[in-house]
Formats: structure tokens, sequence, C-alpha cells
DNA sequence: ATGACCATGTAACACGTTACATGATTGT
DNA sequence: ACAATCATGTAACGTGTTACATGGTCAT
């Protein structure tokens, strides 16, 4: 249900499948992720329920496009969305899981690279967007305290994804320095941990 | 695909689905959720294939139940499933989105509700969290630093947990910080800040 | 002419939720 | 008797991905 309430919103100005495309995978793509064999259909349902109304356009390269604006029926659904208030789903960290049960392998080893990749590909996205953001300040002379609303919004966005890959970043190498804390204690002594679970699961 | 990896990871002991469900509910439930409809038909179905082998028992209360275990063959694909590294999907963050668009209201009061709200249930499961490691700590003598391997990576998914809602609460407090002072600015000298969009979308 | 990009779509499949259906046992 | 908990399932629906199909324009 939640693609509709975005296209709804991030249709601004009168824009085309493709175009959403774009601005989902340009300014959205650190927290929403949607195909174009989704949004073309969801685009005509949308239309047929009166919150769209599309008109066709030329388009100096390749084909014909479809341009659609929001109605006026299409605006108050949005509102009533976002008034609403938060939408939580629930997260699915499938490499939190993956954590979770790692020690099937019986090699902290294991543990250490995987946290490893973690930390590469979460520091690739933190410098990506400390560059969106740096960019930003260089391009607009608004930024960061006389932006438009819709722009603040979107910083503020931009914030979150920061702020949660820095933190990642920490719990990485926290744990990064615990699993090794413990390599070196197995060295020590010959594995004196107990490998038999204490308590398996419940209230982990 | 992830359940299936899930369940095999879950299942240290032989277990029912409905055992399944309660651990998922219990050490799991800020990073993976799932429903009986979906978790016993999966069960079938990874039986089918080789990895799990059920067994029919009584239990005191109720009916009867179906227990199953990991075979061989799904110790294997587990290891295979690990050893492959860190499975990201893309996160689904609907209330960031919600807040991407908020200007659509046109009323930083609305914004502030909003992350008022987030800062509510946040805080609410912080401190839930918290509980649960002083709970362990309390409970378990080896903690943090003796713990049996399991317990020790269940701990590592645990910190996550900590970690992630204190970051998201600090943004909360930044973005409240931020409204705020923008609402003072707009009532000093009535509403100077441009509402057309200055370079809206496009790297956000 | 080839590949990159613009542009729109359909079909099949995979994954997940909600609602429904059944029935036993235990505690109040 | 009633509600709560144990226990297993099916059916319908909603959402999202992958693969496939089509065809135009532009630069090399």
């Amino acid at each position: 249900m939640s693609l509709d309430h975005i296209l709804l919103g991030l249709l601004r100005e009168p824009a085309s499948g493709y175009d959403l495309k774009a601005i989902l995978d340009h300014g959205i793509r650190h927290f929403w992720a949607a195909e174009l064999s989704q949004i073309y259909p969801t685009l005509k349902r949308l239309e047929k329920q009166g919150f769209l109304r599309s008109r066709r356009a030329s388009s100096k390269r390749g084909a014909g496009r479809v341009l659609y604006e929001v109605t006026a029926k299409g605006h108050s659904q949005l509102a009533t969305w976002l008034e609403s208030g938060p939408q939580f789903g629930d997260m699915r960290h499938t490499f939190l899981a993956q954590i979770y049960m790692m020690d099937e392998l019986s090699d902290f080893t294991r543990t250490l690279e995987f946290l490893e990749q973690l930390r590469t590909r979460w520091r690739a996205r933190l410098e990506g967007l400390k560059n969106v953001e740096k960019e930003w300040a260089q391009r607009d002379p608004g930024f960061p305290d006389h932006l438009c609303s819709a722009a603040f919004h979107r910083h503020l966005t931009l914030r979150m994804g920061l702020h949660s890959y820095a933190c990642w970043l920490a719990w990485c190498d926290e744990c990064i320095r615990r699993v090794r804390a413990r390599m070196r204690k197995e060295n020590r002594n010959g594995k004196p941990i107990p490998v038999a679970a204490v308590g398996a699961h419940r209230r982990g």
C-alpha cells in the first residue's frame, strides 16, 4: 500500500513512470526501491481510482511518454496518509539473522570476515551520502538552514542515512574488537569457553 | 528465500513450528518476523527437500506436535548460506518516505508531531532492549565476555538493536531541534523562507 | 551496426499477511 | 461455561522481483 502514497508524494510536477523511477533511484535509494514493472501498473491503478490524471507527451529522445499529475482527490489522500502517523513496518535485517546463527560455523574467523564485509559496504554507503551532502552544501547557498520546506525535509531523511551508517559502523567496530578479544583468549588457553548452549534462544 | 535458512538456523534442538514462532517472537523480533501460516508450509517444504526430518510427539497440553530436526544436508546448506557473505536487502523505511514528502502539509507542526511519535516508539523499544540486556547480565555470570559462542553471537545482534535505537533517537532530537528553530524563525519574520522548490528531488 | 539510453508494458513467480477453520487442554 | 494457550493447517489476497517483449533515438 505504501508505493501508492510514495508515487503520489513524488509527483510534485507532472512526471512519467520512467521519471519516477529515476527519482527513486537518486534521492531515495537508501530507504526505498521499486522496479518499473511495479511502477507502471501502480500508476494506471491510481489513475483509475481518481488520484492521478494522465496525458500524452513527446520526448526528444525515444518514444512518447505518459505524464501523470496528482488530482485534488490525490492530494487529500496523501495528506490523510501523512497525518495518520508514522508507518512502522517490521524490519527484516537478514544479515543480523546470519550473525545470530553464525556459531553454526564454529569458527570466529568467519564471523570476523563477515563483519568486515559489512563494514566495507557501510563505509562506502556512508562516504556516498557524505559526498551528496558536501556537494549540496557547495551548490546551495541556503544549505542547511535556509532551504525551502521540501528540501529541508529531504535533508532530514539524508541525515537519517548518515546517522544510521555511522552508528552501524560503530557497532561493527565494537563487534570486531570483541571477536578479536575472544580469539586471542582461545589461542592463549586452548578453548576453555563452553560450546554447548547455556540457555539457547529465548529473550536474546 | 531467507526464512528457509532462518528456520534451519533456529533449529538447534528439535522443535515444532509453534516453538519456532515463539523463538522468533522472543529473541529475534527486532529484526525479523514471521507468521505461523508461513512457517508451517515452509517446514513441510524443507522436509521434502531433505533439509529437515520430522517425527510426531505428544504434548502435555493441547494436541500432538510435529518436531523437526536438521539433517546433515540441512546443516551443510546452512553453512553455505552463512559463508556466502552478508545478505543486504534494500530497506523499506516507510516513515522516512513520509518525512521526505511532509512539506505537502505546509505545516511544521505536523512534522514535529510526527517526529515525536517516532521518538516515543523508539524510546520504548530502546528501554525494552536495555532491560533484556540488564536481566541477562544479572542472570548469566558469563555475561558478556564468557558467553558460549551461540550466546555471544546472539548478544552481538542485541547490541545492534541498542546501537540503532539510540542513534535513531539522536537523529530524532536533531530533527526536532532544527524544526523548532525553523518555526521560531518563521514566527519572528512572517515566512521569508521560499516555499517553491529550489531543485526538488534529484540527489537528496 | 552496435551499444547505451529512453520509454512502456506483460507474465510468472516468490514472498508475506490476514482471515478462516479445527480441535485439545488447563485454569477460573 | 468461558477464556487462554497449545497446536496445525488452508485460502485468498497483496506486494515485490525477474524475466521477457517491444520499439524509438543518439553517439561512436
